[in-house]
DNA sequence: TTGTACGCGTTATCAC
DNA sequence: GTGATAACGCGTACAA
């Protein structure tokens, strides 16, 4: 059993203890052809004696770049989460096995993407780096941006002009979010035509003629899902609504519009909600007051997340490439360090996934 | 829209702008009340015209830790996950598309241990450096050990000897390792006592006399979980294999025995896996064949992911508190560096999660 | 082939 | 309250 050093231990430390000098230690790592065999040989076994680890802050700053990749993620995770007390190890355990994997939890969308990042990094030789922060004022990511070659971030409350400003120093591509003329890189969905052909399937299909789209407009997304939604039942002849049926904000009182009409029995046919953890809700909303799902309403989500898959009755939904949003980050981010241009945008396809909420069944 | 920056602003550039020294830049940053809210002003609106971003590196070399922890993985992505030619973003997304979320690739086990570490990492403010590399000879691990204040790894080809080796200067602590007289922290769960539960509800609940482990020793904890298996059949007075009943190892002619076994209508009455991963791959191979579950045999795994609850029969396995196992180690790495003494292994406990593929349906 | 010396961008310890 | 200045650990021209 090695002891551990006292304190960090040096090229100065390594080069005394094999007789050289600390550039002949530094080749011996980044260029071994340039050193003799049996100086190498010296150096490496001083370095193993020594229990030595070069100092990742002090390559950095000397070459420039760090050779890592940031992802930021605003405020995805649920405040329970976050923002929890420590608890004691037993109440972690306890707590956890008793849920026994809450799906609802996780993985999310942003869990998805942020794997597709992972793997491509990784393809790539590049270290991943992962930051969050709660508020808008929190200069986390500044403190992030610092310390990586590239950042990809996650819409939320991110201020604009906050992003803006490390998008100077480091290139920076944010998720889910429309094409702008700023600075950064854009990776968004076809939300409207998937959206069009999830109503289109509701109401081609289904007969639907009162459909509804719950959603909250703030997220950048969202607001391109309500106009696909809005173009679809136009072109369908059908009356087209000015604003969403109902949006949540988490709050006790959410889904206000909804709850009502459940209780005067007045549903649409059909829900369109934003994204899978809605359509989540609402199912578990509707399922508490005894409406059936698809039977006397149909239900739809956006994402493809893995508890759609799990909930009863599955969820009909878009599926986005989630994976290949987060590699394509990663490619943005090397690419352009590289100097190699990359469009300020991209839009992916999806694909509607048709599970039992719709009433396919 | 604001013009990047050509070349890195530093503190240089704005103590210049804004007419003061270095130093008077640093405060302002981190000690704002030592310096009068006029200068502040001063510096501050020079760093945003600026686009003032500290570096990361720098600070992390000046005052000598990063605030990152790492978590490193050797070889727990699929091959075709990782070593794949960089792909046409195009293949990338219909590739994925079609696929639509294989649940069998993605969330495993050590995903739901690196969400632990995120969140508990995100609780105490720190980021999380992720890492990953294939060759045991690798120094990659090295590399990660020398940005961050502290390490997690999961095991793998982790040459052992490398572990020590960055042990000596960040504190590390793996996952699903038994304890040892190392460096090391461990952190693992009573595998004997797992398996135990699950071949006394095997024997007990659904009258199994002929029971067979399937697993790999090679990995620390399989050997564990075999050794429960072997204390559990001895207990109940059945014979005690030596080895296990097959293996698994990564090329086109595994699981043999089991393959003979069925072609030969000789298969046990139970088969217990070492892991999910491997009983969903049995599960598959037995349907193949026809064999049906758990009507013609028993079948169990064990971790408890949620590939796991999509199959068909769901299946019957032990959950591990992965996520807890995460959070602790944060909780070890933090603690160490601060000083904070900690058990050099935890044993956490587990819990039996009953599916379909054990009879029970 | 190896050694010397400087720069990388911060932080922090001093004086002022 | 603010300004010089010395670390921090490594990479690398340049010199030897």
């Amino acid at each position: 059993m090695l002891e551990p050093v006292a304190q960090r231990t040096t090229v100065y430390d390594v080069a005394e203890r094999a007789g050289v000098s600390i550039a002949t230690v530094s080749y011996t790592f980044r260029q071994p052809d340039r050193v003799r065999p049996e100086t190498r040989e010296l150096v490496l076994r001083a370095a193993r004696d020594l229990g030595y680890v070069p100092s990742g802050s002090a390559r950095g700053l000397a070459n420039g770049r760090s050779q890592a990749l940031g992802l930021y993620a605003f405020d995805m995770f649920l405040p329970s989460d976050l923002s929890a007390p420590r608890r004691s190890l037993d109440e972690l355990v306890q707590w956890e096995l008793d849920g026994l994997g809450n799906v609802r939890r996780f993985p999310l969308y942003v869990d998805e993407i942020q794997r597709g990042f992972e793997l491509e990094a990784r393809r790539l030789g590049r270290s991943v780096m992962l930051g969050s922060g709660a508020s808008r004022d929190s200069l986390d990511s500044i403190d992030l941006a610092g310390s990586v070659d590239g950042l990809a971030i996650f819409p939320g409350a991110a201020a604009r002009d906050l992003l803006e400003h490390v998008g100077r120093g480091v290139p920076v591509v944010i998720f889910s979010s429309p094409p702008m003329n700023d600075a950064l890189h854009h990776i968004t969905v076809d939300n409207e035509g998937a959206v069009r052909d999830l109503v289109d399937h509701l109401v081609d299909r289904h007969g639907h003629r009162s459909v509804a789209f719950l959603g909250e407009l703030a997220a950048p997304d969202i607001g391109a899902r309500f106009a696909g939604f809005q173009a679809a039942l136009a072109a369908h002849g059908l009356p087209v609504p000015e604003e969403p049926f109902d949006t949540t904000v988490l709050t006790e009182d959410s889904l206000r519009t909804l709850r009502d009409a459940i209780t005067s029995g007045d549903l649409p046919d059909a829900l369109v909600c934003a994204t899978d953890q809605l359509a989540l809700t609402v199912l578990d909303l509707l399922a508490q007051h005894g409406v059936r799902v698809p039977d006397d309403v149909a239900v739809t989500g956006f994402d493809g997340i893995i508890a759609g898959r799990l909930s009863d009755p599955t969820l009909t939904t878009v599926r986005q490439p989630f994976a290949s949003m987060g590699r394509l980050a990663v490619r943005i981010l090397t690419d352009t360090a590289a100097g190699l241009a990359h469009p300020k945008s991209y839009v992916l396809p999806t694909r509607v996934v048709i599970g039992g909420s719709c009433g396919c069944g």
